[in-house]
Formats: C-alpha cells, structure tokens, sequence
DNA sequence: TTGAAAGCGGTACCAT
DNA sequence: ATGGTACCGCTTTCAA
C-alpha cells in the first residue's frame, strides 16, 4: 500500500493524505481522523527512500567502528554504546547503519558515505590521540559527534567522554591515601585517545604527591585477560613489586586476578586492584558483591546522549560544537586495602 | 555531483551515462572511459535513495539484535557476528542496518521494516528454542536467515550454525574418557536454542554411557562471570562434586576458575574444565598457551557465512531454504586431566 | 550506440 | 481545507 492508493480508497489526493499523516495544520480534524484511520487499517507505512529522496533527508545515522586487522574482535564496548543510541532513534524514527571499516580506506568511506546520501550525520567510534577522521569530516561538511575525544586534534568539534583523566586521578589518588606508593598502570593500547587521558591522570596524581613514575610500572596493550595477566605477572616479580594495581579493564582485571592468584598474593591484603570498568554486565565479576573496587560510567547511557546530541545536531542545521563531559563514579570494593606491613598477612596458602 | 549534472558535463544524455556506469554492454568503450574518468573526476556517486526507489532494491541488509529488558548489555557475540557480516555486505556494496529491538513490539517492527522497504533481507540472531519471529517473517515475506536455530518450529527457513549438540557431546565424551563420572554443566540461559542444543549433547554422550544425569550438576543462566563462579562454588560444595566443568562460554570459565581457586583446587589435576569459547579474542585468557581446553568456533566467520548466504537469497528471489551448519574445533589445553585420585596431589596450598 | 520520457513514492509549492 | 503538479535522482522502456 503506498500513498497514492491510499488516497484512492479516500477518495482524497495524495497532497492531502500526505499533509494529515504529517500533522499539517490545513487539514481538517475530520478528514485527518479518516485518514490516520484507513493508514492504519491497511497498515500503511511511507516508504523510506521515497520519502528521503522528497525531503532530502535520509533519516538514518551512521556509526563507523574502525577495525584495525590487528584485532580479531571488535571491542565489545561499541556493543552497548550502539545499544544506548539506538533507543534514541527508535524514539526519533531514525535508523542506524553500522560501518565496520578498516584504518586503510577510511578516508574514500567517508567521502562515499556523505556523497551518497546514505545517512544525515555520523558517530565516530574509538578515537586515536590526533584522530585523522576529525578533520577530514570537518571537510567533508557531514554532522558528526564523536564518542571519546581526540586530543591535538585542532579542530573544534562535538563529543560525548567519560572524563577519563580525572577518573584515574581520582583512582590513583584513593590508593596514595591507603597508603601505596608503587601502583601498577595497566592501561589500554597506546594510540587510543581514552588510554592518553587515563594515564595523564594516574600521572598526575602520582606526581602531585611528589611519587616518582616508574615507566616499568606501566604497561600498554588491549585489554584482554591476556594482557592483564602478562603485565601483572612481570610487575609483580619486580625487586620492588607494585602494591596496588590500576586497571583499565574488567577483561584484563581477570587477568590480574589470576596472576595474583598464581603468586599466591591475596587480593585486598596484599595486592590493591582498582579496576575501570565500563558497566559491561557480561564481564562483572562481582555478582552482586564489591569484588573490585570500580571507577564506572555507563557507556549506553553515554551512547544514549551521544545519538541525541547528534539528532539535536541534524536537526538544528547548527554548527556549533556541543560538548558532554560524564564524571565516572567511584565504587569502593573489597579487593582494595591499604598497603601490607611487609611481616603481612597472608590469607592464602 | 549528481547524474544530471555529470551528464551535463560530459554532454551526453543521463541514460548513457546511467548505461556506462552500470556496465550496459551497448555502450562503447570510447565513451564508456570518458564516463567513467569524469565520473572518478568528480567523484561521482550515485544517490542510494534514488537508485533504491528507481529499482525497488535498498541495497540495505538488517540485522536484529533482541534485547530482553532484563540484560543490560547486549550479548558481545553479536558484535563479531556483525563484523564478519559486514565484511561481506562492504564487499558487495550493502549497507547494513542495525535494529535493537525489545521482545515486546518485534512482530510490529518486522513488519514496519518490510513495508518502509528499508532493506533487502534481514539476519536474525538470538533465536529462542520455538522463536515466533520466523513464522511471522515468513509470513511477512521478507527474505531472511537466521544465524543460529530455532528447534520446534515448523517452519522451513534459511540457517547457518554452529553444531552445538555435537560440539557438547564431544566435550563431554573427552571427559568422560578421562574417567569423569561427575560433569557439572554451566549453560546459557535456558531459553535460547543454543543452550538446548548444548544440554542435550551433554545427554546424550552421558547416557550413550550409562551415566546418570543429575540435574543438580545442570546449571542454566545469562554467561556473566558471577554466573561460571556461583553455579561452580554451588556444585562444588555438594557431598559428590564434579570432577569436571562443561562450560558454555569463556566468561562463564573466568568464573568457574575464581570458584576453583577460592577453595584451593587446581585446575587440570583436581578440576577438569572444558570452554565453548566462541573466538573472542579479547577474552581469550591463554595469551598463546591453552589454558582451557576448548570447543571453538569462529562467529565472525559464521557472521559472513550468513550474509553471503542471505545475499545469495535476495539476489536469486529464490524460495528455498538455504543452511549450514558448522562444527567446532576441538582444543585440547592444560585445564584439562583425567579424575584425580582421592590422595590427589594437590599443586596449589 | 544514443536519447527522450515515464516512472519509483513521496513532499511541497502554488492554486483554488 | 483541498487539489494539481513539479520536483528529488536514478533506472528503464521505447524510439530513433
């Protein structure tokens, strides 16, 4: 059923059966309830590219996630950001095309993305530190917003970030008032913009409190159980092993855990964990119980925002950056104590 | 740049320049190559909604992800699915639409998905073990497949899986050649076809042996860590515990291990555990050495199995169902050993 | 081998 | 308050 058989069965022309579905105020409450009435009796459903190519707007939005051919898997943080966005265009009536797109071509994709038509605007996924992208879709004139920020990039433009520099500060900070003085960093890749701002933070804190910043006691790398593990386990065998651990990760917390376990070191009495962890149910350890102490912000909700701050963007034609920054919240857990005397307890073996 | 203006340019009609871009045998190549380098020249692409509404295609693929109100956060599996599809979708120029759709309103939305012509064909995950949604799409008339199964019902329709049951049966039958008697099962929630598929090779290879089934040894639930650690922490304290863990994901292990070592059993001497481990590399917990012995199988490669399956259907129009079904790999890694004795030799405490 | 023109299914301007 | 009609950008039939 499209729209001009719908105003055959009316008897009425399409101008008029279109204005009544669209809640032009000309029509007539009558003619307007005849209309809503028959569309829904033969479920009537404009068409999509019909309708965009009138009104020359797609009515959909685009989130790229850049897959490096280094990573098998894509992180499963995009997972829920995309979940929280995609409650907002359900609500708005906007679809979500999802791009997985390789480092290598990314640039033409853009171009292409835009020059089609595809989509009205984009949310840029995993920033790096000075993120290419920014500017060339500056360029390119397509409204975006980016989930995370791009330090150095220069040019001014919209996100949505967890304030990860004073998450970790404020994480770090909490382990120098138990008392710690050498606290392992273990921190996401290298060239993300996330990773950068965490350890500026863990830096800050440290240097703020005139504690030196070992470079051995910080580690970079995804943020597997893996990583977690072997950055663990070789900090910990140090002549002068950390006291406490900051993580980037649930995934690679479990890592932690286990190196500790295998040394035979007591989370909580012996060994500080504090973990960022960015509410992935799947991964929490705790089941109800504090396991870790957690620095957590809602990456759907971030999502969320993200996608109605875009929709805002479209919407208003304006140009105007907006800008979201979300504190984390601080979660206090069992596994984080103050620093062991050095005759400590141990509660294992 | 549009088709009209491109024509200008070239003083040429759009119909031939719509001909030689697509590759219509009766233009010549003489002009063809002129066509094609103005069209490179401008960077010339052609209007998804246009070309959609001229030819009645989308070139746009859904993909549906059902979200229970009752998780938080979407299933991680997902997101490699959807990258092994995308892959194809990038290859064969489909775009791919991505819906989060709650349980409540998803017979309305497929049907709203249909009408809009939004896209071509669309993937379904999640299946529950007698999913209403494959009558209704069939009954819609949408093409589509179904990444996974859903027994019971009794409809035909197009599918690509994993062979859980058989994956689960050769599991459970390596234990049992190591002498296990006693096999805890940690399974998915109880309502997805997967976890139905798995439980029952679980039972078959038991009772192909003359083994009783306990049903306190089955424990069914979303695949979080908190679940792998209560339900082990549970069978483990019973006056008959297991010997061996059958667990159906590799967050779900990360728990079974904390269970394990909280009271002081050592995985592969005293506690057997086999993984069905879906390829996530970031929650791969081995960083090259196979601490699980797992049941793999690649979901990214299953994701583009699926969309080249579906494209396949959307371009022939034909009716009859396509499947596949895929087995898992079988790894076998240090976790796993045959049933201790009772004087055990404990390696840890 | 090329071009004119009629759709595809809507929206929106201009009349009435 | 309602209708006629010219688009939107492309494909495709028919004619030349």
């Amino acid at each position: 059923m499209n729209l001009r058989e719908l105003a055959l069965q009316l008897g009425l022309s399409q101008t008029t059966v279109s204005r009544a579905l669209n809640g032009y105020p000309e029509v007539s409450e009558a003619t307007r309830k005849r209309v809503r009435d028959a569309a829904d009796k033969f479920s009537y459903r404009p068409n999509t590219r019909a309708k965009g190519l009138a009104t020359g707007r797609s009515m959909a939005v685009g989130h790229v996630i850049p897959v490096s051919d280094q990573h098998e898997m894509v992180n499963p943080i995009f997972a829920d950001v995309i979940a929280g966005a995609g409650e907002a265009y359900a609500e708005a009536g906007y679809d979500l095309v999802l791009s997985l797109v390789g480092a290598r071509d990314e640039a033409a994709f853009y171009r292409d993305l835009a020059s089609r038509g595809t989509i009205d605007g984009i949310i840029v996924h995993g920033p790096r530190h000075n993120d290419p992208r920014l500017p060339l879709l500056k360029e390119i004139g397509l409204p975006f917003l980016v989930h995370g920020r791009s330090s150095l990039a220069d040019v001014s433009y919209s996100w949505v970030d967890v304030n990860n520099r004073s998450a970790f500060y404020r994480a770090a900070g909490l382990l120098l008032d138990l008392g710690h003085r050498r606290i392992g960093l273990i921190n996401g890749l290298a060239g993300m913009d996330f990773a950068v701002r965490r350890e500026d933070g863990y830096r800050r804190a440290l240097t703020e409190r005139g504690i030196h910043v070992d470079p051995d006691l910080i580690a970079e790398g995804e943020m597997t159980e893996a990583h977690g593990w072997a950055s663990a386990r070789e900090m910990l065998s140090m002549p002068d092993p950390p006291t406490a651990f900051l993580v980037s990760s649930i995934i690679s917390a479990f890592g932690v855990r286990r190196a500790a376990a295998e040394q035979d070191i007591a989370l909580g009495s012996e060994l500080s964990v504090v973990v960022f962890d960015d509410d992935l149910s799947y991964f929490r350890s705790d089941g109800g119980v504090p396991q870790f102490t957690s620095v957590r912000s809602s990456v759907r909700e971030a999502g969320r925002m993200a996608a109605e701050m875009l929709l805002d963007i479209i919407r208003e034609g304006s140009d105007e950056p907006r800008q979201r920054l979300l504190e984390a919240e601080l979660t206090i857990g069992r596994s984080t104590g103050p620093v062991p005397t050095h005759e400590g307890s141990k509660t294992t073996g």
